[in-house]
RNA sequence: GGCCCGUUCGUCUAGCGGUUAGGACAUCGCCCUCUCACGGCGAAGAUCAUGGGUUCGAAUCCCGUACGGGCUACCA
């Protein structure tokens, strides 16, 4: 690697953080951190409509919510600072003298309106639609003058004449090369005096002295653009890596009518960040071809760009889905515990402080409701049983359980067994009701299915016996005696 | 229109001249089991988009074609 490595994410705050930037993010930050480099957050607003100061709270929450630390940006500033677009309009205008200097830019005195039309006629024609370098020919002391003058312009960038191909080098796609004459004079400065993108970017990334550019590939067309650039500025060139984009299953581009694409909605739904950075990591990226479970810290170690695949992913929310689940199963009880009490709170089941009023009742609850659930969501329908007086059985589990023959004697040998329970745990509960069966003379899996139904109102639930530990003995034996009088048999 | 990019099981991918084309998700069986889930085992699933080359030998290298995508803006 050549020597300090720079990379920056450079979202543009004109929505939220959508998971393909997300994707892009990781993979800046993981190559970052593999190379001891700096991770720069930059903030692209200069789209003045559709930029909001929202936006970029919310970009930087999510970002920091998946666990990708800047080194330099917003909050943490930096030696290359301000790190907002807005705020570096005196690096464009410098960069503009210089280029004014050296003859590399030109004004254009075109009227847009004069610009589309002839496009729009080349277009019609076949031909090319490109800027046809009018103003190129201008004397340069009379377009000085006319500048002076206060006549409404624009600056053009002027493409070496007889400037060969032009080679992008990209980590990913290896050397791809563009020839010079279908690039045309594109702006550089707006009549308004504002750079355009593929000028800022250049400026920045240039003075922020960004080593490697690792950024979508909706940007490749743009690179030879920007190479140009860099060399009239007189500036070293990146090197790039473009990612594919990330599809949809119906193979578009990944949108609102799939699901959820920002990272808030991801985060809303119960995804834990841990999973949602691993998914996003081995969309499009590759350890061994084996490793399926990258964590944060393995990426940090392991990242390389030349395991960046080529072509474009599609999201697999279900593949998403287990992978929420893995990580799930592995936060220790102690620590799932509470992550998981916020989640009640919402549903409205636990209310602040509960957690803390008996710590120990959560941390036995959470290995139970780990390894069943795929999302945080998917909690609190699974544990709503043990946070009620009153469980309201469920119409097909009462009449395919409870309406059974020889239902409404299990229930009352149940109810007697357990009320002279002296210690009232998982274990003695097991082993009380497995001495039912046999007394009886029913089947231990009827008997179970039958407590079930009463106690937690349906014929799916979590383990009994810990269920019924949890909920505590003067819940269970009025469950099992509401249940009985339901009896039919 | 021009210029670029992409194409291996349904999906994510491994592969970088010689493999029975490997793994993961999803699917389907079986096992474990108080239900569900977890876990274990197994099955099915890819004429490597397509047509030509190069080579003793091609998913891998070259060219064309098809399909998809991007750029070609005083958007980013």
């Amino acid at each position: 690697m050549p020597d300090p490595v720079r990379v920056r994410f450079a979202p543009s705050p004109t929505g939220a953080l959508h998971v393909g930037g997300a994707r892009t993010a990781v993979y800046n930050w993981a190559f970052a951190r593999r190379h001891g480099g700096v991770f720069v957050l930059r903030i692209d607003d200069t789209d003045p409509g559709r930029s909001t100061t929202e936006n970029t709270a919310q970009i930087l929450r999510s970002l920091e919510w998946l666990g990708l630390d800047w080194d330099e940006g917003p909050e943490v500033g930096g030696p290359f600072g301000p790190y907002f677009q807005t705020q570096r309009s005196g690096n464009y205008a410098t960069a503009l003298e210089r280029m004014k200097a050296n003859g590399t830019a030109y004004p254009c005195f075109c009227s847009m309106e004069h610009l589309e039309s002839r496009r729009a006629v080349a277009r019609a024609a076949g031909g090319d639609p490109g800027y046809d370098r009018t103003c190129r020919r201008l004397d340069p002391a009379d377009a000085a003058q006319r500048v002076e003058a206060g006549e409404p312009h624009v600056w053009r960038l002027a493409v070496p004449a007889g400037r060969g191909d032009i080679v992008v080098r990209d980590a990913v796609r290896g050397e791809t090369v563009f020839p010079a004459e279908a690039m045309d004079d594109f702006i550089l400065v707006r009549g308004d005096g504002t750079p355009t993108y593929n000028f800022a970017t250049v400026v920045d990334d240039a003075d922020m002295q960004i080593s490697h550019i690792i950024r979508g590939d909706d940007h490749l067309s743009n690179t030879p653009r920007q190479i140009l650039v860099y060399e009239a500025l007189g500036r070293p060139v990146p090197l790039f890596a473009h990612l594919s984009m990330i599809w949809g299953a119906d193979g578009k581009k990944l949108s609102k009518r799939h699901g959820a694409t920002s990272v808030e909605a991801f985060r809303e739904e119960g995804y834990l960040p841990e999973a949602l950075l691993n998914y996003l990591a081995l969309l499009g990226w590759s350890l061994d071809g084996e490793t399926t479970i990258v964590p944060a810290e393995v990426l940090k170690r392991q990242f390389s760009l030349d395991r960046i695949s080529k072509s474009p992913a599609v999201f697999d929310f279900e593949k998403l889905d287990w992978m929420n689940g893995v990580y799930i199963r592995d936060v220790p009880p102690e620590t799932f515990a509470a992550r998981m009490v916020p989640w009640l709170e919402a549903a409205g089941l636990a209310n602040p402080g509960d957690l803390e009023a008996r710590p120990e009742w959560y941390v036995a609850l959470a290995p139970l409701v780990r390894e069943r659930a795929k999302r945080m969501t998917d909690i609190a329908p699974m544990v709503a049983f043990l946070f009620t007086d009153h469980v309201a059985l469920e119409p097909s589990a009462t009449s395919r359980v409870l309406g059974r023959e020889g239902a409404g004697r299990v229930l009352a040998a149940a109810h007697d067994a357990l009320s002279s329970l002296k210690t009232w745990t998982a274990a003695t509960v097991e082993e009380t009701l497995r001495t039912l069966p046999e007394s009886l003379q029913t089947k231990a899996k009827t008997v179970f299915q039958v407590a079930r139904v009463a106690v937690t109102g349906s014929m799916v639930s979590l383990p009994l016996f810990e269920s019924i530990a949890l909920l505590g003995r003067e819940r269970t034996l009025a469950r099992l005696e509401v249940a009985r009088s339901a009896t039919t048999h």
